[in-house]
DNA sequence: AATGAATGAGTATTCATTCAT
DNA sequence: TATGAATGAATACTCATTCAT
């Protein structure tokens, strides 16, 4: 193959492309496992043009963690802001984990990236942790302190994501009721 | 410029120390980030020293992942053994998670690596996720299918070992009761 | 993403431009140091249009040095011609030097890259040395051989190009006046 | 060749073959065109010894340099310390320039890399400027001011460096007496 | 039992240069 | 005349692993 341009080259194009198979190898192997002539090879594309459209291989792998946190914290505020006077703080929180889980639907790599692989992933979980526990310290659940449920409910969602909703088990919605469900509803007789 | 074997040097106790800077440094650092080097530095010992007791460092790491999955598979098949005519189901699952937070508690960086950071980790929580499906599946549980609850079981077992029971919060008793309450005692009204 | 010619764009302008800001380029940081990309970054260019100019940065190097290496010579040919029966060698000698710094003066950073950073420097000087020894040796020099005082000479013109004519502590003339007094007129007694 | 200790290697004598190929070849061709690989490959070694001996290519050249320097500092210390109420002030810097040459003698390379090609090598030929000039303005030295008399034997001493000196025409005897000369006797009549 | 010394095989990154438009 | 897009070829550096002692 020549040097220089190819024909019916596009920048824009080749940078999604390289984005898309980053995201794609990183999710299946993760970051060391994934060399950089993978992510070029994949997309029929040279080590030298990977670093026209990104710094490094640590950098995109950043970027990648970035999104997938901005994203991920935007739900979270938008659907559990603190102090809402909202109808019922359990479809609240209903409501946000459907969301969470639409978005993760939607980006299934790019979410075992930031959500699993990245080291980044624990602060993200924390955070998520802290703001549920606010939210169900003003439920009045019996015997268990919110930091426990809050936990709970944050592991739920890691694992269930990764067992039913990713594997295309249940929906959204589906998952959202049936963690509503075992948290919240009387459910053992 | 001395060689040769250290004065007081033992073969026993090298190789359990090198262990123990193995499973140190694996669990903070996890297997790319840490080096041999790091390892016998850490021990205070050099790199040809480590072949001598281990076949590589992959080998060493997998070694470390089985002794983690042999004791919790252990521990799994003897709690919760299948057609078991245990008086309680639900006793029976608190035992066996109260023995599991048990051994994580006083193997918490074996833990860190077999339970999270290991590959291999998927398939013992599948393998887990299962278990306690069948169990739970004889249980009376309503509107939510056996093999959500136990899913969603296994990731609260997963998320609460890492955000109390290795952070000293809770006990294993506690934790253990802590999470029965959630999933099988009415709590919401 | 417009291509093609730039509005008010020339080509002689063009190559001017990248001419100066690679000479200001190299004599800043020499050779290796200067990419292609900074000196057509500088002048507000692209890299392909570099090449539209030069055959490549060897070239421009090479052209650069060249350019310095024929006005120098050509300067010694002119002010140092051998047999010449002029009135005075020390006299000649002057005026030469007199002319050298004025064309450092002029040319203060091709003059870096071609006295002092180039490979080419070496034979510059070795050349200018053989054509002052030549002149040196029709002088009664007492005690030191004319290669000796020749080199010397040129080591003067070297440094003190560098270290005062190019600062703009020296004119061309004094400093010219300088040399000649320290090497031809008796000044310590 | 099998991986391992070679047969009757040594560390020491390793690491010296290493820092002489590296002398030989940085003098010879400069930093830039200079590469590791040349190196270990001149040394009879592979890459990843030379990184058991240097930080990097970096770090072994201004080791070099500083080596150089130091040594340099201390020659022009030693013999042009200030205050010193010495007999002559001519014979201190006749001395100084004998032990210099000597130096350089001893360790052409080094002095090529040090004095010649390293981008130090100019603070290192100004600090030496500032001495002689102190030096030279205590003597009655004519028309001249002293900085530019200081100035011009540097150059001198660079250029017979490099012409005389190094090339085996004159020992440092001859080339400190024959500057002396230059500089201090009267010549021209 | 232990270490000093060495290396095979990668691996990210850079840069001059070129093609298609 | 000029540029967007791409690449060939290098190159410093790292790390697990191994041989000779």
């Amino acid at each position: 193959m020549a040097r220089g341009r190819k024909v019916n080259s596009n920048g824009e194009r080749s940078k999604k492309l390289l984005l898309e198979k980053a995201i794609e190898l990183f999710s299946e192997r993760g970051y060391h496992e994934t060399k950089i002539s993978d992510i070029v090879t994949a997309a029929d594309l040279t080590q030298p043009t990977f670093y026209l459209y990104f710094q490094s291989k640590e950098s995109i792998y950043k970027d990648l963690n970035t999104q997938f946190k901005n994203t991920f914290l935007e739900i979270l505020q938008r659907d559990l802001a603190w102090d809402e006077n909202s109808s019922s703080i359990i479809d609240d929180i209903k409501k946000c984990m459907t969301n969470l889980f639409t978005y993760f639907s939607n980006n299934p790599k790019l979410t075992i990236i930031g959500f699993y692989r990245s080291e980044e992933a624990h602060s993200i979980k924390e955070t998520f942790a802290k703001i549920l526990e606010k939210k169900i310290s003003e439920v009045n659940y019996s015997d268990v302190d919110s930091k426990v449920v809050a936990e709970s409910l944050v592991g739920s969602v890691e694992r269930l994501t990764l067992s039913t909703l990713l594997k295309g088990i249940k929906t959204p919605e589906q998952l959202a009721s049936d963690i509503i469900n075992i948290y919240f509803v009387k459910q053992y007789a």
